[in-house]
DNA sequence: ATGGACATGTAATTTGTTACATGATTGC
DNA sequence: GCAATCATGTAACAAATTACATGTCCAT
């Protein structure tokens, strides 16, 4: 095919020993001070996850507790002693804890990052909607996009300036900063969207060399 | 849980009639002046669309067209008539061109961007590795962006300028927009990852109200 | 006591990938 | 003739989601 990463023939996703990045990640956020239930991960990982690894389903998530306990990664422990649907905590174990450290410091990139961008893919088909509904959905878009920056904020502000939190923070501040730029890209797109109807290219042409 | 998007425990991707994402994407390909077989199609996802919305593998590309053609949004032809594995060419339909610019004008978002970067993954992992190993990939990955920069220029400079191919363009600028703040963002964050080895948070502090 | 948030999990299904098999076409 | 690239597809599997079943705990 074309270039190196590009093919999506590579990048062979293990098997047998290997784990998927989100089981990483859930291992990841296992690996702060304190234990966590299922539910609480999930509610962090919406919290602040999401804004630069995506939020796994919270069956998914405890999917891949169990998955991680069954490998000796994470040990897990019953709150009301032998009640069969009671709140279940999870703690990172030695072991788990350098299996991650070696595949943070893995050789190389993980994978690209990959993006799936819904609005693009609607500004991309736009020769078969109207001008209006598409500005609309940019709209939308950026008010949505809004949001989620005041709550990267609030997750940044949340984390405390110890030592432990200070790459969560860096981060965060990265998932800040993107999501100021994601506004600047969507206002961008709606002036190219208004040359590409009334003059020719655009005005603040934005590809030079 | 908490936010209206947050949950991942919405946006019911169809079952029955609905389509997800990614087929919309393969008749979307479809939708442009020409008829191309699946495997021309792999190739511009790899060149364009995988800029803002990601590339299927060409497996499941094949498998798309298919279940297209199977629901009349496509139709194919083979090149020399009846061979068994000769040249397929897809084109697409009027119910097709229907069905997909009611997607494309669907009502709000179709779910909400997702961003999978693993690189961040790992620096939010930082306390596990040594901050130079984290800085060295940081610095591959800006190589690796400036690549997709050039791949994403070449793309929007083919793409002519021509009525049909307006809205692609403007995709493929934000595109190119986009990797150019990858690259800000990934310098902007090398430079947090020394601030928090030295002195304490940051000296272009970036979060400002 | 009832409704809602909290909590854990299973089952069914869909989506997507890798590995593989196979053959046609083209340039050397 | 032979290798590389073009081209299509299947099979096995992995990853991830939705729908559902269930039960606790708490406030009204």
């Amino acid at each position: 095919m074309t270039a190196r990463r590009t093919t999506s023939q590579r990048h062979e996703v293990p098997s047998g020993d290997g784990l998927p990045p989100t089981a990483w990640a859930v291992l990841g956020l296992l690996s702060f001070p304190g234990e966590r239930t299922g539910y609480e991960l999930k509610k962090w990982a919406d919290a602040s996850l999401r804004f630069f690894y995506w939020s796994p389903a919270i069956s998914q998530i405890y999917a891949e507790l169990r998955r991680l306990e069954a490998r000796g990664y994470a040990t897990s422990r019953r709150s009301g002693p032998e009640e069969p649907r009671a709140k279940r905590s999870y703690a990172i174990t030695d072991a788990g804890r350098t299996a991650l450290a070696d595949w943070a410091r893995g050789a190389g990139d993980a994978g690209p990052p990959v993006l799936k961008h819904p609005l693009l893919l609607r500004v991309w088909l736009g020769h078969l909607t109207d001008p209006e509904h598409l500005r609309a959905l940019i709209g939308e878009h950026i008010a949505q996009t809004r949001g989620d920056l005041k709550e990267a904020r609030d997750a940044l502000d949340r984390a405390d300036g110890t030592e432990a939190w200070s790459h969560p923070q860096i981060a965060l501040r990265w998932s800040v900063r993107r999501l100021e730029t994601e506004v600047e890209l969507a206002e961008a797109m709606l002036g190219d969207l208004d040359a590409a109807g009334t003059g020719q290219p655009a005005e603040d042409s934005p590809t030079p060399g």
